[in-house]
DNA sequence: TCTTTATTTCATATTTTTGTTACATAATTT
DNA sequence: AAATTATGTAACAAAAATATGAAATAAAGA
């Protein structure tokens, strides 16, 4: 589960991310221009706008993003409480809107409202792909209830694999998922980590399910 | 397009009901007990819920409803202000959470929105020519849902000119959208690869719509 | 600390895509 | 109709992307 804070207030920013972090991988934008370029990567589970911000404003960023195809849900948090910045929020592709001053517990209400309902494996434990099951608090992958041995990364890989079957995640996306993509190593060791985590879904027969995209990424279908 | 509105105050209800008439079909419940019942029947695209109900209360009607796996999505519109009970109309499953006195408007966005998220469409990022039907977020190509066999550039091409339907593209656009203006190839590739999309689109009789304008470039139309 | 395990890097093999050429075919002009 | 020019296409060559084993490094546990 990961967070966009697109927020100029470093402090407020801060904040939120502290209170967040134990349940969510976070990353921050500190201007417009900035967050259309994390939002792009279209890694995020949720993204917290702000609507006044330096560059581009918060409009702005949420025309941009929707028109790129970017539907992540978006959570507008702001000081502007006027009905009509409200119905402009909703219109330009925002999923929820809070004022500022809030209450840091409705906010993540909020937050796992929406991630709940767009990830609808969020309450569930388990993610399964025919007889591929994944514990996702244990950690732990099975093909015919008989356990795979995947080493920590490669049951990142295989879970953000899982929780999007059948659509295809670019090698950028799983890098930046995984390593955050401000990370010193190259996107190589994506292949490498594929090909683990290929080599054990063959001993199932199960890596026929696991495709290469030649030129953008992997997909479980 | 269906909403339920559970309310038991009828000026109410009446109101929201008028308000929305023109755009969604209205049911109208009175009480918890009748609002589960209504909901069961898992018709409804959002239920407006009110917390204050005789018989069952706001609470007891989404816990049921959610129990009985109605994931309709819920806004609870109620007076009820307090952290506590936005917390819990969270935690049982709420959506959204509004408080009375609201703005219709702001009703109306939040329920939209809510609409436009579980609306599947959403998501879908699909251009369409007759049969001929191209999945982008996929990279794939359908006529009469059989998949088409299509390497990265071709598919890119495709893409192109489904885009632009109806209009000529000249090669010299293909040639600068795909490979870039600085590629050291010549023009001469674009050929070859509307060769091999051609090729493709004969096997469903549709190489007919791909066509060439000599002297300028080509047009599926 | 030492040991074990996980991660990354690197070198090489493999596969697939892409580009080029040469010639065939079709359209246009003379 | 012949000549000219543009486009189509198959076959091959080249380049690029990916797969993977193995070694090196880093991190975690005992």
């Amino acid at each position: 589960m990961r967070i966009l804070i697109i927020e100029d207030e470093r402090v407020l920013s801060n904040t939120i991310r502290d209170f967040f972090k134990e349940d969510f991988e976070i990353d921050q934008a500190f201007d417009g221009e900035e967050g259309i370029l994390y939002a792009k990567q279209d890694i995020y589970d949720v993204i917290i706008l702000d609507l006044m911000l330096p560059i581009k404003d918060g409009y702005q960023v949420l025309e941009q993003i929707r028109k790129d195809k970017i539907l992540t849900p978006v959570l507008i948090l702001t000081a502007k409480d006027s009905l009509s910045d409200k119905l402009q929020g909703f219109q330009k592709g925002g999923d929820d809107y809070l004022t500022k001053p809030f209450a840091k517990e409705e906010l993540k209400a909020r937050i796992e409202a929406m991630v709940r309902r767009s990830n609808p494996n969020f309450y569930k434990n388990e993610i399964t792909f025919k007889d591929l099951k994944i514990d996702i608090n244990n950690r732990k992958a099975y093909i015919n209830n008989e356990e795979l041995t995947l080493q920590g990364k490669q049951f990142d890989m295989l879970e953000y694999l899982m929780n999007h079957q059948n659509r295809i995640i670019t090698k950028e996306q799983i890098f930046g998922k995984i390593w955050g993509f401000n990370s010193e190593t190259t996107t190589n060791v994506v292949e490498v980590y594929a090909s683990g985590i290929r080599k054990e879904l063959k001993k199932y027969d199960y890596d026929q399910y696991f495709k290469t995209i030649r030129g953008v990424g992997y997909m479980i279908s």
